[in-house]
DNA sequence: CAGTGGTCTAGACCACAAC
DNA sequence: TTGTGGTCTAGACCACTGA
């Protein structure tokens, strides 16, 4: 026996198998009982063979039909402006996603922040912050694309009450902030990954073993308070972020 | 028996009582004969439980001390430019990886292009590329950070040799390409990420259910052809990417 | 060296989807 | 209806690691 245990073994076979092309994407893989003889291993060892290659997100199983290698869809391209536009609804920080709107009702709740958020907030963890939960996606076909959640300093929503109603009038939050005397806002992104948890493979309908692609986006008032965190949610095998890359005097055209 | 397994029951109640605090980072989840027990299961569907769990990324077991929530590591700021700069050894996108370097040889093999690659560069899937992969890290720890992998076409390679070479000279491979009458350059880069594969887990040493973040940057020249796909993998553990946005003038301050 | 996680089996039963 | 994946068990054994 090697260092790996077996079923790592198998699942390595054919991974390798797979990147070599031996089996194309939409092709079948062998069925659980052929590899129990293949490799004289039990019914669990091959299940626990597919799960690895399943959490990879590269085979799809489904009943009676067998074990497939996975096609990958094309890639949505979120050109992800770093500029942010604003129109008679609020703002906007992209320019592709335009048309997507907020499927349902926006959900208000008061609950601790977690870990990452109250690093950025600069507040303790487990204290409490509002949330403002949406789904949004396109309103023709009711896809869901992305999961936003907007994340308020309590301090600040006490302050400003309306932050914590439904509608928030024009220009939403930020206009209102800014209004309180906390403009002119100034923002930062940042963009993560992370295994998608329960909810989101639910709600964005990912496949098993693709992970979240995260935009984390604070808003500053100009004495250095964190007035807001957005964190986006997207599948990870849907979209990319592209941007065009420019050139530093340093690195002139040889030509 | 509900709608889902019995595993993923109790591991929704695990993740549910993590996510509300009562276990926080560093504490002992309850050990596996104690679930046993508790849900009156097997000790086989305990360990799925937690499989699932280690999947995602939330814990971590160690023999003998038992399986414990994991604490998150810092992440790195990565702030990269959109700004490409040159020094006297060649062309570099990122500031804050300035002092990474090569830890071994670069490696150069010619092979089928993977699926996204062809695409990229505009040739038929399993076309032969010449690939150019990298591990890069730091070079006083040793640790290693990114793999990058510089996607060829053949035929610019028979056109220009030098590309196949360990050494490709001042300025590298831009500055080769540039040179035989393909600049200037244009640059493209596509954020985006999915699940590590087995080489991805061992060499940048990702814990179970960390994802990778891809960067994939094109070079284009003045004709359209694409002569260049640089591929990056990054733990998405540890790095961030982060950029400031910028305000349109639609985007005035109301203040 | 004992305790904990990790692997594996043989066999049972369930559930869904294609026929 | 039936074949395929999916779940679960009871019990065996191994392997690492911390006291």
């Amino acid at each position: 026996m090697g260092a790996l245990p077996r079923y790592q073994e198998i699942a390595g076979e054919l991974r390798a198998a797979i990147y070599r092309g031996e089996y194309q994407p939409g092709d079948n893989l062998p069925q659980r009982v052929d590899l129990m003889n293949r490799y004289g291993v039990s019914k669990e060892t091959v299940s626990k063979v597919y799960r690895v290659l399943e959490a990879e997100g590269l085979v799809q199983a489904t009943r009676k039909s067998g074990t497939r290698v996975r096609r990958h869809p094309e890639r949505l391209q979120l050109t992800r402006e770093r500029t942010a536009y604003r129109d008679e609804i609020g703002y906007f920080f992209d320019l592709s996603a335009q048309h997507w709107r907020a499927l349902g009702p926006v959900e208000i709740n008061r609950a601790p922040a977690p870990g990452e958020i109250a690093r950025l907030l600069d507040i303790s963890p487990g204290t409490e912050v509002v949330i403002r939960d949406r789904v949004m996606g396109d309103p023709d076909t009711g896809r869901v694309f992305q999961l936003t959640a907007s994340y308020l300093p309590a301090d600040l929503v006490d302050e400003l009450p309306v932050l914590e109603s439904v509608d928030t009038g024009p220009g939403g939050i930020y206009d209102r902030i800014e209004e309180a005397g906390h403009g002119p806002l100034t923002w930062y992104e940042r963009l993560s990954a992370r295994a998608a948890t329960a909810r989101e493979v639910k709600l964005l309908a990912l496949a098993p073993g693709v992970p979240v692609q995260r935009i984390v986006r604070t808003s500053t008032d100009p004495r250095g308070k964190v007035c807001e965190i957005n964190a986006i949610s997207l599948s990870a095998e849907l979209h990319e972020i592209g941007y065009p890359i420019e050139r530093h005097p340093s690195a002139r055209p040889s030509t």
